[in-house]
DNA sequence: GTGAAAGCGCTAACAC
DNA sequence: GTGTTAGCGCTTTCAC
């Protein structure tokens, strides 16, 4: 009964103005009844559904995508953007990008989204705006506010289904979710103090976000252990790690006076550990090293790196809920991402 | 003249029915010349183009691609397709692979088209089929062959736009694009010999396509160099750092004699260096190391990786380039991507 | 050049 | 249940 019964592609105009393409599915007798068996409806009985999924499946039908978001005004697509901004770099060589996206689309996956990805340069303006407007996906998950907080803040005032990896700033009315990058780095600098350092260096770009969070606990840490701030201990360096190595190397070079570093990030803490022991300083015993993120090579680098881990798993999870919740019109609040100190050989 | 003419979304209903739900660009005159305007048609003299531009623009009128894509039965977008076998950890650990998706995606993104991410777990029947027929991508990159050998060729017959990174394969009709892994093995080796090593190791998996070449590579180097073939000296190891590190640590436990590693890829290289760092073993002293891949983290390791270096920027671009030959329905040949020797310290 | 309409393939709504 | 139709927003074609 229910093979190749007539009509086509459009089996309404099909049959009323004989106007059939034979474009379409040729075999199907209902239209509605396919839409809605495929969907999973429950107003189809059990067994009707399976035959009609079965037949679809033996004529290799499957719904057009275009068509279907059209009608319903939704893509079943969730944005992921990756900012390029000056520091093109980072993203190309940095593993913790990978994993994010790694997982983010692991996430997106199963609740049945594809995954659009953005690769966007944030210099010209309108970048989000024309995103957004071009409807290719129900929601956007950004990673990394770059310099963009006020265009993000702008934007969040009429755009609500979409969710930052970054830190929570003052004033911020977007959604962000980020690791606890002032915890973070208050671990480092405590765990580095109870090993015997007092002449800690930091490794890192200070003034993007993300950077100026893990800085910031970086100073409450030496603060707590009742150290003093000395600016020539901090090393600018921003995501690379051949600039990260030139860096370290120049502050070697100067001959500054220092015993340990915490690094922004582990990929720039393997490239000062690479500087150091070329300039013929022992990891750990003449300095010791921490970095960020437990990227998979940190625990097979020589030493093995210490560093404070953040948990992708954990944030992916709660970035892609809070994306949902603001697409069905829940309010979805910031969140901080937990972040714990892994111990290994280059700081003990 | 050309400001809020009246009219809007659906011109010809709006005045014909008046049917219009006042949901689209309100300020059009004629979208028909909108539409050629922000095409870039010169049909339009380039002024008149220039001032319905920026009117659109003002009014953030950015056109729904769901309904241009239904329309035209193209997508704008291409989909680039990462595999899951069982191996599923390869992916969210290999530095290989982010670069590969990056310089993908820039590519793509120069040609004004879209990067639909699917991850995909190839062991489900019909996983290929699917996506193709979803129509949500005019045309498919698939990131490494897996095992699917049988479905792409098969697949291959009907559906042409479609290429492949990966190795060559006998009786092959698909378009793959790899590089010159059998190349690679034998630059390797011809290192190493060259450098006095005579007992070789080859670390890594043997069956998979790529990793079938380089090891292919590994033994016709050592037929050229007149050394025995040992099947004692092959060490089996998948894709994960763990992996490989465990797998190398019990090859020493074993007391195996010899005196260079060839790796399947840097990131297991990088965990054999670990491994024989810990067994006590010098590098390149006891043991000389040569990796796969150039990842950025190989010139910062310690010691520095002796690589065999694949061009992914070239690759990324013949890849994207055959993709859209065949697009345009041109024929489009498979091609090998070329490697190269980097020497660094941890083979010298 | 300008106006009118068709129709891409799908889903929801409405009438019977 | 079943049949019919509208219409998502866009581009192209056809007629004037």
């Amino acid at each position: 009964m229910w093979e190749l019964h007539g009509s086509a592609c459009c089996y309404n105009r099909a049959i009323g103005r004989n106007q059939c393409r034979d474009s379409g599915p040729r075999w199907m007798k209902d239209q509605r009844q396919v839409t809605r068996a495929l969907a999973g409806n429950p107003l189809i009985p059990k067994p009707l559904r399976d035959q009609i999924v079965e037949i679809a499946q033996t004529h290799g039908y499957v719904v057009n995508q275009s068509a279907r978001s059209l009608r319903l005004r939704k893509t079943d697509t969730i944005g992921v953007i990756i900012p390029l901004g000056h520091e093109t770099g980072q993203l190309i060589s940095d593993p913790f990008f990978l994993e994010m996206i790694g997982r983010l689309a692991d996430e997106i996956t199963r609740r049945n989204y594809a995954v659009l990805l953005h690769k966007v340069v944030v210099t010209e303006t309108g970048w989000l705006e024309r995103i957004i407007q071009a409807h290719r996906a129900d929601g956007l998950l950004l990673i990394g506010q770059s310099n963009q907080h006020d265009v993000l803040n702008a934007v969040a005032q009429t755009y609500k289904p979409l969710v930052v990896w970054g830190a929570q700033l003052p004033g911020q009315t977007y959604c962000a979710v980020g690791s606890d990058n002032v915890a973070g780095g208050r671990l480092a600098v405590a765990h580095l103090v109870q090993a015997g350092r007092r002449k800690i260096a930091f490794l890192g770009a200070t003034h993007a976000p993300e950077a100026a969070q893990r800085f910031e606990g970086y100073r409450q840490g030496l603060a707590e252990a009742g150290l003093a701030f000395d600016p020539a201990l901090v090393v600018a360096a921003h995501y690379t790690m051949d600039e990260a190595r030139e860096a370290i190397a120049d502050f070697i070079a100067t001959g500054a006076d220092f015993d340990a570093v915490f690094a922004f990030s582990d990929v720039i803490a393997l490239a000062a550990i690479a500087a150091l022991t070329e300039a013929g300083r022992s990891v750990p015993r003449d300095v010791a090293v921490v970095g960020f993120d437990d990227i998979v090579l940190a625990r097979h680098s020589a030493p093995p790196l210490t560093t404070v881990r953040q948990d992708l798993e954990f944030a992916a999870r709660k970035m892609v809920d809070r994306l949902f919740a603001r697409m069905a019109g829940e309010p979805a609040e910031s969140a901080l991402s937990p972040v714990e100190l892994i111990v290994r050989g280059s700081s003990v």
